[in-house]
DNA sequence: TTGTATGCGTTATCAC
DNA sequence: GTGATAACGCATACAA
């Protein structure tokens, strides 16, 4: 080691710096990390992993399915796991399932062959075969999004969607809205459920639920235009649709202007992500806490592998209601995100550590 | 080793099974091999990159900055990537610059501590200094995307911009379009200069080309629909529009239906990229063969480490037509993505390996 | 506070 | 065709 050999001292006096600097002498210390720095040295991870056995990295499913869809907001997830796991000195490995029904094989790969000791995940779902298979292998995990076939699992963090889209009923009742419809999923999915419940309270709080302004629609913008169509026919002019989603806003949105109406003068829209749809469109949306639940749920794992306090329960956020003109009463530019993209004008309503 | 022991073989046979199973007689490999599938034994990744002294994985940048931009592709290429990287017995190490303008700490980080031994380039831009520095310090790399400042160096990977524009020209053409237009980039962007090359030569070889048939926007949607809106009077109906990318195919699309005007029926477009925008709104847009450009580019990686044929020059990929509602001139939904996602409705027009 | 010895699991080398 | 040996770089335990 060439450090050890520049700073006259042994190999582990070095690891000691690296490692337990409390326990060196300062002016060792000092006299090491000058030489650390100088030749640029950095632990060789592979030696670390192999010793320490453990790979100090995290899987991530990405799904390979066919391509991006509108409005989804795992890429900029992606990210913020990415920028957290170094604070937390770990990297991420990103994985894809050969076969998506069946992402179990992927998952034991990695296991076996020590090149991750825990996972983050996401999308879990109902039946979804992976947070058993994973306790049941002792394999440290962390899920964004409740894992529903597992009430007593508590590593996760989730996002109030309830809250988030009564925080976006109310800032169209601050704004001077009052005829608020909902456009979200059909009636099953636990997230669309959660969402559209919000509406349902913020709405009844206010005096202003009319049950009948609600309409379902599957994800895709064509379904979201159709449903949103006699919707915005029945609340009329200076209505507003609070909706489960962006793309429905979009959805919404598309309707609006084809006849001939200006979202945010004539028409209230919110959406739901603050996905890059919202700020192209300039639709009002939530936005989640993607940076504290990267930060949160890589806490979790840490203080799992290095003992800590660990969650008893599961962590929610709370979105955050990002302002645009599709909730500025006042008018609205006739073309699409023109003049300018609201930058500084967000509202906060919320948010946690 | 569990299963050394088991097959009654020594540990350095297992290893040549895994590794070199032609050198092991049948009869030994046979046993060794059915002990290796009953045990679940994998090879510790950690053991096997310390003692050859290579990570055997790959560093990708991914762009910590604000957030993901309409039809943008780089997620799509990192499932690609994702999905290629394990038929090259390696794996991405995702990673953010901490400082988009001064991404070389970063790259240093992971050389030194033998996270990575190459990395996949995206986004090289002039006075890009990821280039240089890892040429000096003899780390691999390739690119998706040209290096424009170092002509000599080849290992990167690109789409032809030109052709795929101009086979959008001619599947206009073969749907009955005669009047095209292009909306691009303003000039001095190799990306964007290159594509509208396309649309000249094209439509100057099918004498239809009309040079003030021409306008130029910045990426923003706004941008696009305002650039758009006096190129589709200009043009008039049954004329078409080729653009840059999606964002501004779908920009002109706002400014058709703002209009009442249908895509396809009454104005043709097409976009460039196939992303998600493509997809949803039933724009017709070149595909770039991104599952080529991944595997293209590992292989090239995978050469340059194991040795084998390295490219003397770069590779250039074309791109494909995916065909949707907004060029069919019989017409098309009046919803959004409505009467289908036009499966099975791909021209295909080139490709290589 | 610092140094020495050991082993993590693998594979390259070389002897058999 | 197979096996013994050594070494990759680090961190733990323990000795000095």
């Amino acid at each position: 080691m060439d450090v050890a050999r520049a700073a006259q001292v042994s190999r582990q006096t070095v690891s000691n710096v690296v490692n337990r600097p409390y326990r060196v002498a300062p002016q060792t210390l000092e006299r090491v990390t000058a030489e650390i720095l100088r030749l640029g040295f950095r632990p060789n991870l592979a030696a670390r992993s192999l010793r320490q056995e453990r790979a100090n990295a995290l899987g991530v499913e990405l799904h390979a399915g066919s391509g991006r869809r509108m409005g989804d907001i795992r890429d900029v997830f992606l990210v913020e796991l990415t920028i957290a796991s170094r604070q937390h000195d770990s990297h991420l490995v990103p994985f894809a399932a050969a076969d998506f029904e069946h992402p179990l094989p992927a998952y034991e790969d990695l296991v076996a062959s020590k090149l991750v000791d825990a996972f983050v995940l996401t999308d879990t779902r109902h039946d979804d075969p992976r947070p058993a298979w994973l306790r049941d292998h002792g394999v440290p995990f962390a899920s964004f999004g409740r894992v529903w076939d597992e009430p007593e699992f508590s590593w996760w963090v989730d996002v109030d969607g309830a809250t988030g889209v009564a925080d976006g009923v109310r800032h169209l009742l601050e704004n001077g809205y009052s005829r608020i419809g909902f456009l979200g999923w059909p009636a099953g999915s636990p997230i669309g459920d959660d969402r559209r419940s919000g509406w349902v309270e913020a709405t009844t709080d206010a005096g202003v639920f009319v049950p009948a302004w609600r309409a379902d629609a599957l994800g895709e913008l064509g379904a979201a235009a159709a449903a949103a169509a006699p919707l915005i026919e029945a609340i009329g002019p200076g209505g507003t649709l609070v909706c489960a989603s962006d793309v429905m806003a979009l959805g919404a949105w598309t309707v609006l202007r084809e006849r001939g109406l200006t979202p945010g003068a004539d028409f209230g829209l919110v959406g739901f992500d603050d996905s890059d749809l919202a700020e192209s469109f300039g639709l009002t949306s939530l936005r989640q806490p993607l940076t504290d639940v990267a930060e949160n749920l890589l806490s979790i794992l840490e203080h799992a592998r290095l003992g800590g306090n660990l969650p008893t329960q599961g962590t929610v956020f709370r979105p955050t209601v990002v302002a645009r003109n599709s909730t500025n009463p006042l008018g609205a530019p006739a073309a699409p995100a023109t003049g300018g993209t609201s930058a500084g004008n967000r509202t906060s309503s919320g948010g946690s550590t």
